[in-house]
DNA sequence: CGATAGTTTGACACAGCTCAATAGGCGTGG
DNA sequence: CCACGCCTATTGAGCTGTGTCAAACTATCG
């Protein structure tokens, strides 16, 4: 746990930040914390607005301070796969390549705090901390890819609406209690970005939900609020 | 590229080994790499040999010196699916978690460069050069992940088949043009195990390999052999 | 040769897709 | 306040790609 005595030196704009815990900031000082802050700027994007086209050339790097951020793939013809979703405080990026080859998209309003690439990639060179944050937050990444492609290959339509359920319960609240017996969240996605995540149609999703519901593993308002009631039976049907 | 002038000062072990110029060990100066090859030893695993289990203790590193490893993951009924396929140079092994969550197993015979984990670990910290390799590799593996998520989710599996065999065509020969029209190679994976790499049967896979083979978009012999007389032709199929 | 493991082929079933209609939520404007 | 349109989600009916189960084929090796 990082101690915060010399708060005073710490700007303005990261004194309550997220990122600065868990995030890759709490690899920085105080001095460079203050030399990253004079660059960088929070801003806010609306649901549905897309932060980084596939071969757009990339000329920032964010935080994701609030809301979901879906990471996607597209192919010629329009079929659509979602291959990452980002919550707070993740970083978002691709270091070391000028194009990304995704599709970044805010799935909910987003706050960011972004910098300029350049800043990141010089303050890396100078701080092993900051590339080691970075590196551990990619070996995530890559464990969550290949859970998903778990789900993707092998998994039936209803374990894979479990198997999401379950993981937006783990993600969307970073207080909550990992091992809490029920949950409570509002979907950040809509049906079709469920679909698009599980390589699924919009029906099915529909459909799958609605066994769970009629199961009662799973209360449903408003279309996006879920109530888990009992979190042990929606891994049950996760399938692991 | 790497200068050899010091050749004389470089471990016997370690003078013409892939891993110094394309792999993780370029990282190292000559006296780290003899410090590391004190400890660390090559060996050879026949097809089919477990490397790294599951929730095993991870004890030990390796790089991939020729052959090809399978990781796989298994759900608890024993549907399986394959989530990466190492080749040489690549790095094995999960650092800074001591249970993999992975399987690694050889798919064909594999020689390996092993390392005890203390050993990389103790180096990472000496030289942010090393981890910046290891974070490099684990970037690629995450942009494979995600391509492949979208093959998972979103191809038929016909197109499932030919993204397959172009993904081999392209990684088997390190030293093949990547430009070329057609390639020749020899599958490194059982028919079971293309299945369990693209979340289909083994029948599915062998009507697609015959439907490729009879639209002469391959040519097949010995069941392992793959000729490709036109590269386009299979991007084509692979419908991205 | 026969035994064994891997592969191919065939016939059929079913999970999930497609197309189409209906229902619900919500903002706008009369 | 209701009427309307728009968008998203649900439900239904039928179709199809891929899975399942079973049998035949092929290669390899003692």
């Amino acid at each position: 746990m990082r101690q915060d005595v010399h708060n005073s030196s710490i700007p303005v704009l990261c004194a309550s930040c997220e990122a600065r815990h868990k995030g890759i900031c709490g690899a920085l000082e105080p001095d460079q914390l203050v030399a990253l802050a004079k660059t960088s700027y929070k801003q806010k994007a609306d649901g549905g607005s897309e932060l980084i086209g596939d071969a757009e050339r990339v000329e920032s790097y964010s935080n994701v301070l609030s809301g979901v951020v879906k990471l996607t793939k597209t192919l010629s013809d329009g079929r659509q796969q979602i291959v990452g979703l980002q919550f707070a405080p993740d970083f978002l990026g691709r270091p070391f390549r000028s194009e990304s080859g995704i599709n970044a998209e805010a799935a909910t309003e987003v706050g960011l705090c972004s910098f300029p690439k350049g800043a990141i990639e010089r303050m890396m060179k100078a701080s092993p901390e900051l590339e080691h944050r970075l590196y551990q937050q990619t070996l995530r990444e890559l464990d969550e890819a290949r859970e998903w492609m778990v789900t993707l290959g092998r998994k039936t339509a209803s374990e894979k609406i479990a198997s999401f359920l379950l993981m937006i319960a783990r993600h969307i609240d970073p207080t909550a209690d990992p091992d809490r017996t029920s949950a409570t969240f509002d979907l950040p996605l809509s049906r079709a970005d469920i679909a698009d995540f599980l390589g699924l149609t919009i029906e099915t999703v529909s459909r799958q939900l609605t066994k769970l519901r009629a199961d009662n593993v799973i209360r449903i308002e408003n279309n996006r609020h879920v109530v888990v009631p009992d979190m042990e039976r929606l891994e049950l049907r996760a399938g692991n």
